[in-house]
DNA sequence: ACCACACTACACCGTGCAGTGTAGTTCGCT
DNA sequence: AGCGAACTACACTGCACGGTGTAGTGTGGT
């Protein structure tokens, strides 16, 4: 490790120093009017490194949005794991969901953020390689989807399509926390919670197996 | 009229061809990257009379903006009288809605457009004067959380919250159908119906009034 | 015939920014 | 000592765009 340390080390520092830099950049100021002079000073590092490790500012965008995605859908696959793995009684799904939609919510603004880069990259640059881009905006709700599926085999939930119910209760939990506070909340503040529960509810009710 | 016809309503056509010249390009190519000559070149009109109608790029945005919210309250009020009025069978009730929420995706894409123009608003050109936004903003879910409370009044519903009940409608129908679908879409698509009308069915088991 | 006005065409200025080229510095390695 | 690589500081080019000033044209009203 000491060969490659101060040297991949502060290489990889770096580079993550400019992604984040770029990244909170791109998300408050917009793509276009975010200099690269300003990414790199506010990456403590000149310019000219910037381009060099990235082509170009497009390719600087491709980055980023590649790592927030990365990062987006290993945090969903995690928290997951963590909160609706062993539900197995009626009683407990509320608050597994409730759990798991919280948590979200909070540790990851991410997934706005992500949302806001798409469309930043979708409209601003125009037309970067699409590549597998819909395997990573979709990842969530696929991940969500297997797990409403395997609830529903458990007999708590009426779902005979999961994956369309993943979407619905991403929508009433997310995308109306979302709507009505701007994106730039999430974490600290308190209206999320009572809207997340409420969701929650909604969904159950619209979802939860008939005696 | 033929005083004003020539002189007021030339203007007003060119006025006109400005607005939506801009809010296209606006839309597909984003605020920045959209030039004050390309606007005046689509709208056929000399880049000196956008500046002379409109005092800067600015103020530009804020009428799109403006423009665009104005028809989408009118739009959606009128559809709101069109398809939720005279419901009073529980029988009705799923088709109604079903075509309340297809008429406004497809005669308003302007759904979409005005949330994206919001979102390049308020993330592009930083903060031009807030105004009333949130009236507007927020107006179609009150209108449409007023006519849910009627229904609920009515013993079709059972909504204690007709506002959050509104909000839940729009984000299992429209916030479905804009995450799945790109923004792009929304009239043509086939893939649309099926998801509102799944929406509905959501929507319906969360909410309707219990036997 | 003349004025006022709306509009165009066009040249023009200033500026901010993407991207490049390069000389010089630091530093680990041998 | 000396080499090479990573990095910085900086100057510089080219361009696109926001905004303005202005001369000239058409037109309706008097």
């Amino acid at each position: 490790m000491p060969t490659t340390k101060t040297l991949r080390a502060g290489s990889a520092h770096k580079r993550a120093a400019i992604l984040t830099a770029a990244r909170e950049l791109f998300l408050t100021d917009g793509f276009d009017r975010t200099s690269v002079d300003a990414i790199a000073a506010q990456a403590g590092v000149s310019k000219r490194t910037v381009y060099d490790y990235f082509g170009d500012k497009q390719t600087l965008l491709r980055a980023v949005l590649d790592a927030v995605g990365q990062s987006l859908v290993a945090t969903i696959r995690r928290t997951l794991d963590d909160t609706l793995t062993d539900v197995t009684e009626a009683g407990e799904l509320e608050t597994a969901l409730v759990a798991f939609a919280m948590r979200i919510a909070t540790d990851m603004l991410d997934s706005a953020e992500y949302a806001t880069l798409q469309r930043l990259a979708q409209t601003e640059s125009d037309h970067l390689p699409h590549r597998d881009d819909q395997l990573i905006t979709y990842a969530p709700d696929e991940a969500l989807g297997e797990r409403l599926a395997a609830l529903a085999r458990a007999g708590l939930l009426d779902a005979p399509d999961p994956r369309l119910a993943a979407d619905h209760f991403i929508a009433l939990t997310f995308g109306v926390a979302l709507n009505r506070l701007g994106s730039a909340n999430a974490a600290e503040d308190d209206r999320v919670r009572p809207l997340v529960i409420e969701g929650v509810r909604a969904f159950l009710r619209a979802y939860r197996r008939e005696a």
